[in-house]
DNA sequence: ATCTCAATACGACAAATGTCTTATTTGTTG
DNA sequence: CAACAAATAAGACATTTGTCGTATTGAGAT
């Protein structure tokens, strides 16, 4: 069976260019189809997500790869990414890595390092340019350069809709939770009903995914 | 000019294995001596500290590699260490990492791989056998997994259980995991409530939750 | 050749969850 | 005081989830 490999790439030239790197390798790999930004990706996986790798590119219009890679490995957490890039700063590849990105390699690779990559990565591994495997343990000796700054966003979320989202977070059920508060059960879906509605979710799980992302619990 | 390379290994036979894999190269790479433990290269780097390189295994009597790798990178920060191991959990690599070793080799690397290696860290790359790098970006997208004391508990999941999981935990419902795998929903739902049995739990957040616990996910 | 297990799949039913609507009480702030 | 937000609570309905039982297929192990 041959690997399932998308492009995610704006620049004509450079897109096609690895389109000719991957046939190199047709016996192996099947190129499926490359989105110009991200949003064009996203579209034709929602026709066919049949994907194994992707090859994303960071810098791009509309939406830029390390938001697409956050979308499509929170959709579809089967597909890996791989960053491919002329960039290799810190926070790009904190970034990346924080995205979901599986490998992160240089645009300038040749043709059989980015094969290699490609089945590295779905045999469990993580391609990497040395490079970058060199910055990315810099970060992991000293974690605090790492700006945590980010997002800041501001949920706004009451005193009482957190403790409910704690609890949540432990697996407890409606019941469970109203015991634990000494509420009722219906106030307790009405909290969180309020906190999906401010957390922009539609289930438990990924209220509390965004909620450990964002340190509100 | 050749690359100077010492190895510190207890194990007499292994220790030959590798100066064997070294001769293999021997017009690029010289050999200069090898520790029988920490104490020991020590001892030896104090007499000779015109060394690149140091292979360095984990496991040692008297004095460990990681305790080693500390002392030698605040010693000479010049001498770059690799670390080989047959290990490959979490908590080593990190701390091997925290030590100042620049690469992380698995034992059993081929003698190509290990000169790669080599010359790959004198380039100002870390060259990282990819299962590690991949838990090495694990531990970077979540350091509080760092020192959870694993339990290392074995629950047995099967490869599909786990990939199950892996959606559950993004917050994807049976019919958008069924879809993102190409099988049925009755069957995520088997595997889902095989996973449940198995881990002894009796709903999502809770077999997540564990399963993140027990790096299974 | 037989056994076992992983992976696949369906049906049924009860329980839990997600969504919407409405309503009362309390505390805070302009 | 009036307006507003937070916390409380209930009813209704559709969907999803948890838990059974049952069954087929293919790969590996014995």
């Amino acid at each position: 069976m041959k690997i399932k490999v998308a492009i995610a790439e704006d620049n004509d030239f450079l897109a096609t260019s690895f389109e000719e790197k991957l046939k190199l390798f047709d016996n192996q790999i099947e190129f499926k189809f490359r989105g110009k930004n991200g949003n064009d990706l996203l579209k034709k996986l929602e026709e066919n997500h049949n994907i194994d790798i992707i090859l994303m590119d960071i810098e791009m219009p509309e939406m830029d790869g390390i938001l697409t890679t956050e979308i499509v490995s929170q959709k579809y957490p089967q597909i890996k990414t791989i960053i491919l890039t002329i960039f290799d700063d810190e926070e790009k590849i904190f970034k990346s890595i924080q995205s979901g990105a599986i490998g992160y390699l240089l645009k300038d690779e040749k043709p059989i390092t980015i094969l290699n990559g490609i089945t590295m990565a779905l045999e469990g591994g993580a391609p990497m340019s040395p490079i970058i495997a060199y910055k990315s343990l810099e970060l992991l000796r000293n974690p605090n350069r790492i700006s945590l700054e980010n997002s800041k966003e501001d949920f706004a979320l009451s005193k009482r809709e957190i403790e409910v989202l704690e609890q949540l977070s432990q697996g407890l059920d409606y019941n469970e939770i109203s015991e634990n508060l000494f509420i009722s059960p219906s106030t307790v879906r009405k909290h969180i009903e309020n906190i999906y509605k401010k957390l922009h979710v539609n289930n438990k799980m990924k209220a509390v995914k965004k909620a450990l992302k964002h340190n509100i619990i």
